[in-house]
RNA sequence: GGUCGCGUAGCUCAGCUGGAUAGAGCAUCUGCCUUCUAAGCAGACGGUCACAGGUUCGAAUCCUGUCGCGAUCACCA
């Protein structure tokens, strides 16, 4: 039984015994770093039962917790607040006790809960990942991690929008200008290759507008007229009949990309289980479409086209299949999520990580998916983000001021390796070792960056103010894990016996020490938190507490050079808790931490 | 216009199911490297929690309205 709950039934006894009256809530908080105590009764929500004094009515039940209690005190009332002072062999013994160290906060698979599918990154196959998708791969990958940690089983998957009239832009203009060049003739990443030719695309379409233009078309007109768009729109009709040339052209660029992206994802160091396409998976949307169509719950307009009535949710109505019978964005996720459910049949929901400008589109998915009579519809989650801003406003790839995810991430180690170079730490270090090492800090500033945000707030990213290794920052926390092992190191030396079996229950604290031991008791319960919420931040917050309060102790309290050798013991043995703390909730959130740095 | 989200220190963010004097970092200023890594520590300065009502013993937190910012309401994805 946690120290909670046992309180909580010791309060409720003695109210029933002082003045006898049934009560069946208590409520708890942390006591305040200003006040003595380590666990605080609110005694004012007991006023509804007990008529009186707040103060009286917590002394009372303080005296009665202090002699029948075997983990308090002592107690101390302010105002309403009841103040209870923990024994410090309670702490003690938590530390003797704890099981596993390795895996705390981390629950082991649930046996009986089902396992969980989370979509992530999800992006077009015409040009490179950029910041945005960053946000989307890190927050995801990360939500999967904490979910994994809480117990549940997770399938990491992205669908690949792989078809349209975006991807047929890309190829026509790399047949038209782009003489056969390949990702191995010019040394461009294979993602970077067909986003030239997107770009490409663009520039040749608008020339072509402005010439139609001046021979007097309008500019709806010309628009619409200019050739390249009607061959690239040719394009599309050619693939959707299976073309072999096209198809084969298709499949050539796409894999370009695809291994242009794997790249990515590997310096970013996300994976995934599986993978779905979504032109593999609009047929299987269309095939419920038309069964839906069957049963009534959709309907089909004049003009051929499907529709689905939501103005029983209080929605409006929602295209469903275009007049000419082809899909759309809808019919799509439709099929997709069916297929995921085929695929494994253990899944009992599902979580999407895309943009809240899409709050609506996931709304309406799940609530055709319900009507279609699915019920795990009921346990689909849209974990809807916030957008990354610039200062100027949204990226937009047109104009130039997206910024890319391969160039960031360099430039982060680059910034890494200026900064390490200024402090002079890496003497002894190899070429090699200090590249990784750049790489791992400036990632970690990056990820953590990122990560720290509530993730519905949007983030504002100047690429013109490098983001902050000082502070609240991965590199905090990386900094202080390094020191954390570089004290592990020289206690091997000393050969400190820091194990666990070595704690003895006539330890006095330093509070500095019942400060961190209380935090890192804290810590099951953020992960379960963050996993119940889908917030990467809570975790992030969290360990910059750990991390801050670990620095203050660190900094004010000796560790290996105390005279009694069981004060250094000890201390070596907290230090090494907090680096596994600082290890376990930094890798659910996908952010390495080095030996040294 | 309808719907959804956000609004906390100069800037970037925390603030759990309502609880004690609203907390960090950056920036500015003061101290601290002959002791375990100064990417650090100790401290100072900085607030009408957008605004107005309401509920409550108690509101940054819950409710209503107003304002501001963003997104969305496509036979685009």
């Amino acid at each position: 039984m946690s120290l909670q709950s046992s309180i909580k039934s010791q309060v409720i006894a003695a109210v029933k015994s002082i003045f006898d009256i049934d009560m069946d809530t208590v409520e708890f908080q942390t006591t305040r770093q200003e006040f003595e105590g380590d666990i605080t009764v609110v005694v004012f929500p007991m006023l509804k039962y007990v008529k009186g004094n707040p103060a009286d009515i917590g002394e009372q039940i303080g005296v009665y917790l202090k002699a029948n209690h075997d983990e308090v005190e002592d107690f101390n009332v302010i105002k309403g607040f009841l103040n209870l002072v923990i024994k410090d062999s309670y702490y003690l013994n938590f530390l003797r006790n704890l099981k596993n160290i390795q895996r705390w906060g981390y629950q082991d698979l649930k046996k009986n809960s089902s396992s969980i599918l989370v979509e992530y990154s999800s992006p077009n196959t015409n040009k490179p990942l950029h910041l945005g998708h960053v946000r989307n791969v890190l927050l995801g990958y990360s939500v999967s991690e904490i979910l994994k940690a809480s117990g549940r089983k997770v399938y990491k998957t992205q669908v690949i929008n792989d078809r349209g009239i975006h991807i047929c832009k890309s190829m026509l203009a790399w047949q038209k200008y782009g003489d056969g060049e390949t990702p191995q003739s010019s040394g461009l990443k294979g993602d970077k290759l067909v986003g030239k030719y997107y770009v490409a695309f663009d520039k040749a379409y608008k020339a072509e507008v402005i010439k139609l233009m001046e021979a007097g078309k309008s500019e709806e007109e010309a628009k619409k007229e200019a050739p390249i768009l009607i061959q690239a729109q040719e394009m599309l009709r050619k693939w959707e009949a299976g073309d072999t040339e096209v198809v084969a052209l298709w499949e050539k660029l796409n894999q370009w990309v695809y291994d242009g992206f794997e790249k990515t994802y590997k310096n970013i160091g996300v994976d995934f289980d599986s993978y779905y396409y979504e032109s593999k998976t609009y047929l299987l949307g269309k095939e419920f479409i038309a069964q839906g169509l069957k049963s009534g719950i959709f309907y089909k307009k004049k003009d051929g086209s499907v529709w689905c009535d939501l103005s029983d949710e209080g929605l409006d109505e929602k295209l469903l299949l275009r007049s000419d019978g082809t899909a759309v964005y809808m019919t799509q996720d439709i099929g997709t999520a069916i297929q995921r459910v085929k695929d494994h049949p253990d899944i009992g929901g599902m979580v999407y990580t895309v943009g809240n400008e899409q709050d609506y589109h996931f709304k309406v998915l799940f609530i055709i998916l319900r009507k279609l009579g699915f019920e795990w519809a009921d346990h689909l989650v849209h974990l809807s983000y916030g957008m990354v801003d610039l200062p100027s406003g949204k990226m937009k790839s047109r104009e130039g001021t997206v910024v890319d995810a391969d160039d960031l991430i360099e430039e982060m180690a680059s910034t890494a390796e200026t900064i390490s170079n200024e402090l002079g730490k890496l003497d002894g270090y190899s070429l090699e070792e200090r590249k990784t090492l750049y790489n791992e800090i400036g990632l970690g500033a990056l990820k953590y960056f990122i990560l720290k945000v509530d993730p519905k707030k949007r983030i504002l990213f100047d690429p013109k103010e490098s983001i902050d290794f000082q502070g609240n920052t991965g590199p905090f926390i990386q900094y202080t894990y390094a020191r954390i092992q570089s004290i592990l190191r020289k206690a091997d030396e000393m050969d400190l016996k820091f194990k666990q079996a070595h704690i003895t229950l006539s330890y006095r604290f330093d509070p500095k020490e019942k400060n961190l031991i209380k935090t890192i008791m804290e810590f099951p319960q953020v992960i379960q938190h963050a996993a119940d919420e889908f917030s990467p931040a809570l975790v992030a917050n969290y360990i910059y507490d750990l991390v801050k309060e670990f620095n203050s102790f660190y900094q004010n309290v000796p560790i290996l050079g105390v005279e009694d050798k069981r004060v250094s013991e000890f201390r070596t043995f907290l230090s090494m808790l907090v680096a596994q703390v600082i290890f376990n909730g930094c890798s659910v959130l996908g952010i390495s931490l080095p030996d040294r740095m």
